[in-house]
DNA sequence: AACACACTTAATGTCGACATTTATCACTGG
DNA sequence: CCAGTGATAAATGTCGACATTAAGTGTGTT
């Protein structure tokens, strides 16, 4: 928890902000005004910037400093194509890796997300949802595709983050949940996979389509 | 190519000898002695350094600096699965999304890496080979899949870079290839997919033999 | 009135020095 | 002779100031 390193701490800090939506896609991020809030020089700011740049939460344009990453609607699909196959092959390994421990893990943490349905506690659901999605990365016994798939989850999860889901679309959800945990709990990785890519699918199609109305200005310029 | 940038030029140097294999894994980036060659003061050094690490290409350990990353053999092994699913992917997009001119590009790659077998020259293949297989990242029509496979390859590479191939395994590597590449050419996004995986599979197999002797001290001693 | 040029300003890039921590090594005690 | 402790040294972490660049603004001319 706490950091030996005072822009070890400022990223864990910013991180979360732009995690929890409340620095937006777009935001600059300025390092004098940044070195003034947390009380320190622009050094550990500037490291703690370029850190956060490496997990693409922020981007930076050299002489133009840092800001919270934008995407446009096509990379937005692109990362959702992305998660879908990343997080149905994590499924699949999981499904045929994933020891007893991890199975019961599993199983537990679908039943608290369809207790928070229950009692309409849809920030304990999105809480459980989450640890449903990392526990399922973590039995897939591969540390390195676990991590792929948190980089583009986490990229991904600032959008998330601003947006509340209608309890028709969170029942859905536990619907769709129940088949990947399914298909873990009886080994079926073809099925697991294919339940997870639907389910993602699926979640992609929903936020999209709240983000498309938009008329924000495409993120990357690039070519 | 000349980045504005002190700090970018400094770290695309560092990170062609990296992936060359000047620098080999292990080797720690003192700060100091980088600044004095690059006759900079430390500043510039430290981003170079942060946004290489923002490659995975060498890592930090807070108080104790950078050095060029290494794996263990799980790791590896992780690694190389993953890249064989993911190259995977770019392989069955391409083949069902890939234009006239990328499938023509491909096939040209191809037998360019043919020509240079037949000629003996093996760093002419290996140029070919990394083309090929790019622009099949490429022609999977969705950047952020590509950008992902990239990383991974790149952190693969500078083991790679240590490594020549046997003239024999280069010939299996070309019929594996084509096999990649036909099934490409006819639209066939399983098959283009599972001999992309059988491919690099087998590429993993040929490198890992090779590493295994050694008994270099494990790289990340996490828990 | 519109465009172009120059100036001002505010940001990042770079520098050198100081602070802090960690690792190494020597010394002392058992 | 080994182990533990302390000091020393070398590395990273942090700081404040200066340099440089890019953007914005204002003025002058066509």
């Amino acid at each position: 928890m706490a950091s030996s390193t005072l822009s070890r701490k400022i990223a864990n800090v910013l991180s979360e902000e732009i995690l929890k939506g409340e620095l937006m896609p777009g935001d600059r991020l300025d390092e004098q005004s940044l070195a003034d809030r947390f009380e320190v020089s622009r050094s550990p700011i500037r490291d703690a910037l370029r850190e956060l740049a490496s997990t693409r939460l922020i981007e930076q344009q050299p002489r133009r400093g840092f800001a919270v990453a934008t995407v446009d609607t096509t990379t937005l699909r692109n990362l959702y194509e992305a998660l879908g196959e990343l997080e149905g092959l994590c499924a699949r390994y999981c499904a045929l890796r994933a020891d007893a421990v991890q199975r019961e893990h599993i199983r537990m943490l679908h039943a608290q997300g369809q207790d928070a349905i229950r009692q309409h506690d849809m920030s304990a659901y999105a809480e459980a949802n989450h640890a449903l999605h990392r526990a399922i990365y973590d039995a897939c016994h591969n540390d390195a595709l676990r991590d792929i798939t948190l980089d583009v989850r986490n990229r991904l999860s600032m959008f998330h983050a601003r947006f509340l889901f209608s309890e028709d679309r969170v029942a859905q959800s536990r619907d769709e949940h129940e088949e990947v945990v399914d298909c873990i709990l009886r080994n079926d990785g073809n099925g697991a996979s294919e339940a997870m890519k639907k389910h993602v699918a699926k979640t992609a199609l929903n936020i999209i389509s709240h983000i498309m109305p938009d008329n924000r200005k495409p993120a990357t310029p690039e070519a």
